[in-house]
DNA sequence: TATCTAATTAGATATTTTTCTAAATAATAT
DNA sequence: ATATTATTTAGAAAAATATCTAATTAGATA
């Protein structure tokens, strides 16, 4: 699946606050480009990336598309960073 | 200290790479720029990016400069995905 | 079917990033 | 003081990224 990509996605403001934006609950294309001073067609090109990294899920509803995080990766990332840490990712009881 | 300078450091594979290594023990910009196909100047550049990131540290010694890692600007990252997620960050025993 | 709305795709441009070569610093060693 | 070694800085070129406007697609509804 690869962590460049997802990495990629990360590291950029506007993709992190849209996945801060999803945290809370799945919200659709229109929704989440009313947070932002930017065209539909500039937020677009961000959640395909997010997309492709796998980061968020999309849902048809309607004439809708519901963008949903996805954890689970935001989980891998974690893994990645904890074993760039060192130890076993659970340091307080060693 | 600012998130985005820390995810923009690690979205690139060289400086990722740079950070796996420096996991082990503390190395030279020479000994780090060794493992590449890239020149000192290059590696150098990228050092620098993780030095403004304070995702890594460096230290004289000699003639040498030793960078290593800094880990609790790791586990600073690790909190804002732990964010991301939701929860407490300890899921497992909820 | 024709039209309306939501969203994406295409193409262009400006900015940022990565990389190089050559020159400059810093510290050590002769 | 000079030369040597390790590293960084400066400046330039190539590649990637983010953004826009205009056009297109997908689905829903009249």
């Amino acid at each position: 699946m690869g962590f460049a990509e997802t990495f990629k996605a990360l590291s950029d403001p506007v993709r992190r606050e849209i996945l801060m934006l999803l945290k809370e609950k799945p919200l659709s294309a229109g929704e989440i480009g009313s947070h932002f001073e930017m065209t539909g067609a500039t937020i677009s090109y961000h959640l395909n990336i997010l997309k492709k990294a796998d980061l968020v899920t999309e849902e048809r509803e309607k004439n809708f598309i519901f963008y949903d995080l996805n954890v689970s990766v935001v989980e891998e990332v974690m893994l990645w960073l904890s074993d760039l840490r060192g130890g076993d990712g659970d340091e307080k009881r060693a």
